[in-house]
This record gives structure tokens, sequence and C-alpha cells, in this order.
DNA sequence: TCTTGACTTAGAATTATTCTAATGTTAGAT
DNA sequence: ATCTAACATTAGAATAATTCTAAGTCAAGA
């Protein structure tokens, strides 16, 4: 779903679309690294200086409340959003805090709607580890750099 | 792994075995309901009135680096704790706030030691939704009291 | 007994998030 | 075109979970 698609639903079901509104999904729509809230909080402060925490986090909710993206709490304590919607398994890398998307196939979870008499609403399958980027630079050096 | 076991395993990496550490252990042992750190620390302060959060908070992650017990993440800003370290599905109900045990089997990710060059150390498959008890609630009366 | 290092404690600091109250914006009614 | 009321945004205060700090305890070995 690209994003002119979402703008015009959230149109449709009678969500007024401001400036920061649409400025927020744009960001997420171009960036697909699974960014916290203070990455786009600061991201988009370089062109709105005046955009407030408190708008960016308001429009998360509501954007994730109309179904448009997802929020992500695989790192303990900080919020990230992932423009896509689907269903699909996270991966942290301990080391330089990134986070992947990782395809895994014949999950026996998806699709089902009740597990053990609870109604199954939203699937979070996280792994934990090591990212290939990380696990190269250990080969070569030890000397690493923290990213956000 | 039954507590006696976790103790001695304690003992024999050197680790003291404070009270403090004990009691906390225990707890879990006794409680396998996944309790926060609030609920924890409360619990004990009955016991021990002068434990501080500190120790709380320094002992679980302490008993979590030798393995002993794991932390569940899987409820925003807060985490909880699981006597059982072998990796399984943990659901919450976003109703009441419990965190149940679920059994999913044939999980593709199971013993898997690498995704997409990725090294994999820990699996956290987290479902949400509605738990079986409060299905049951919404069916008869609306009210219901939250839980922690 | 004294020393030393490890452990615990209370409370301060930090961090992410939510709340608040004031201000700004906009679409429909007049 | 102006008014108005509902909605949206803002800056900063408040809150909640966690981590840090510095002082006090404890316990094993010299
Ligand atoms: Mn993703
Ligand atoms: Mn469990
Ligand atoms: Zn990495
Ligand atoms: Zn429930």
């Amino acid at each position: 779903m690209d994003l002119k698609e979402k703008l015009a639903e959230l149109n449709e079901k009678g969500c007024s679309l401001t400036i920061q509104r649409h400025a927020i999904l744009e960001y997420l729509y171009e960036n697909r690294t699974h960014p916290t809230v203070e990455k786009i909080y600061y991201s988009l402060k370089e062109k709105f200086s005046t955009i407030s925490r408190a708008t960016v986090y308001n429009t998360l909710e509501l954007l994730k409340n109309y179904g448009l993206i997802q929020e992500i709490t695989i790192e303990k304590g900080k919020s990230r959003f992932d423009y896509e919607v689907k269903t699909h398994h996270h991966f942290l890398c301990h080391r330089c805090n990134r986070v992947y998307d990782v395809n895994v196939e014949g999950c026996p979870l998806a699709g089902k709607k009740m597990i053990n008499g609870h109604k199954i609403e939203e699937l979070r399958p996280y792994i934990i580890g090591i990212c290939s980027k990380c696990l190269q630079k250990k080969k070569s050096n030890d000397n690493f750099v923290m990213m956000n």
C-alpha cells in the first residue's frame, strides 16, 4: 500500500490531513529502518522547526489506530514505528540497535484467530541477536561504532 | 529445573547467595504469573521491609545474566520476569494485563542459530489479544476489573 | 580485630511517554 | 466575509519505569 493510498484512506475516514500528519506518514514511507520516536521527531524538526513531541506521539498513535502503521516494541523502553503493517518478524541487534525485517516462512500462528481460548489480535515475533554487519566487524576488528 | 538446583548453580559459579537474592529467586519459583518488577518489589517488601528497588533490579539482572530467569518485555514500558527460561510464547491480554504462557508447536525458528546472516540469541514470541477469562466476562456482563 | 571488596539502601537522576493548558487552524453557519 | 466551535498543535510540566550515586552493611580472610 503506497503513500497516496494511505493518505486517501485517512481522508475518506474523515481524518483531517494536517501538514504534520502528512509529514510523519511520509517520513515512515521513506524510512523503512524502523525509526524510534526520537529519530522521527528530530528528523521532522529539520523541516518543521516548531513540531512538538506531543504531535509526533499523537500522530503515531492516530495512524496506528487507523491501521496505517505498526508499533514495534522490540527494544526495551522505547517504541519504533513501521510503515509496513503486515505481520512480519523483527530482528534487533543488541550491538548496534538496528532493527531488521526477517522473513520467516511457515509460522504455525499465521492466520490463527484463537489460541488456548484466547483471542489473538496481534503477533509480535521478535528475535534478538547480533546482526550480519556486526558479525563482520567483529571478525575484522573489535572496534565498532554504536548507532541508533 | 527446581529452586535448589538453581541456587546450587549460583553458588557453584561463585555468586554470593544473599537473603535478598534467595528471596527473589524463590518468589519467581513460587509465582509463575510473570510478575512485574513493581509486583516483585512490593511482595518482597512484606517480608523484608527494607529491601530496595535497586536490589530488586540488580538481582533480576544478575539472575538473568546467569541464565536462571528470563525477562519478558511484552508489555510496553515495563519488564516482567519468568522462572522458566526455556523459550516459549507469551500472550498478553490488553484488557486485564495478565500474561499467559501458550504452547505453540512447530515454530520454524526453533533451534535455528542464524537467520538472514544474523546470529539468533533469543526468541521473543509475543502475542497480544483478549484472554479467555476476559472473553467470558464480556459475554456475561460488561463490567470487569483491571488487574495487574 | 582490621581490611577489603562485594552487597544493599534511600533517594536523586535519567529517559520515554503522557498530560495540560494555552494557542492556532479550519470548515460550516450566519 | 466574519464568527464560532471543534479539532489540532505547541511548550513545558508531570508521570512512570529504570538506572545511578554515594553512603552504609556485611562477611571472609589476613
Ligand atoms: Mn518491519
Ligand atoms: Mn512464561
Ligand atoms: Zn548490529
Ligand atoms: Zn484478560
